[in-house]
DNA sequence: GTTTGACTTAGAGTTCACTCCAGATGCTAA
DNA sequence: TTAGCATCTGGAGTGAACTCTAAGTCAAAC
């Protein structure tokens, strides 16, 4: 797959797709003989795990560790794991936290439509 | 309160609880006759709902124009409601990325748990 | 009263994660 | 074979959200 098409399946700009290459955030891809990009499935399944991890703010620190980590062979698999582990317990956090916000953000909204018909604003505390 | 007491309580730091300020996240917080911050229960109240909006990751943007709004008196309750529901449809969808990833974190978590064991990565797909 | 440490401001610097640019090279269609 | 578009690289630029610095002011302790 060239880079258009990979850029236009995952919604990821070409610029990021070099970007996460050239920072190890994805092993290198396969190239033709002139030089330019040909992704492999297994590129692609790389570009779906970096996506993923991004969407949901995993720092690009750790995910070019485990790249580099995945890329030693067998020897990582417990480095690797407990770095997912990591990210893990951070993640849970961080939805932890935003669950609290959409609570008082759900709170919030409900005073603001009772104000909206009552004309008054009753917050609790 | 002191801008130091206020940083312990709420574990921002003063430039940060400054930079709130200049920018407009929070109200203008009243001053002694020297120009010393001084914090009341309401300029507490707005830097907990500061904290607690930011640490879900809600733009500076939209805090500083909620804050704005709320100073504008009760003109601007829809105004105010529609700018919660708008980013509270970010939250819910940010929080469904973070749980996508999560089942992949314990899905790979999973594995390698297992390979730990057994020697063998046995990937699904 | 002076020293010491907290607080002030304006503005510069930092970090993260891209995003853009320039100039060169590759590929395809007429 | 040549026009024209895609892709390449290295490096500079951007935006968000802080974070730090410098130079000065305030306030409590001695």
């Amino acid at each position: 797959m060239t880079i258009t098409e990979v850029s236009k399946k995952y919604d990821i700009t070409q610029d990021t797709l070099r970007y996460y290459e050239r920072i190890g955030l994805i092993p290198a891809v396969n190239r033709t003989k002139g030089g330019m990009r040909n992704y492999t499935e297994e590129s692609c399944g790389w570009i779906e795990l970096a996506k993923c991890m991004r969407s949901a703010g995993i720092p690009i620190e750790a995910l070019i560790e485990y790249c580099a980590l995945t890329q030693q062979g067998d020897g990582t698999i417990t480095a690797r794991k407990e770095l997912l582990v990591e990210e893990r317990t951070k993640l849970v956090e961080k939805m932890e936290d935003m669950k609290k916000t959409l609570d008082k953000l759900n709170y919030k909204i409900d005073i603001y439509e009772k104000a909206e018909v009552t004309g008054v604003l009753s917050w609790k505390k």
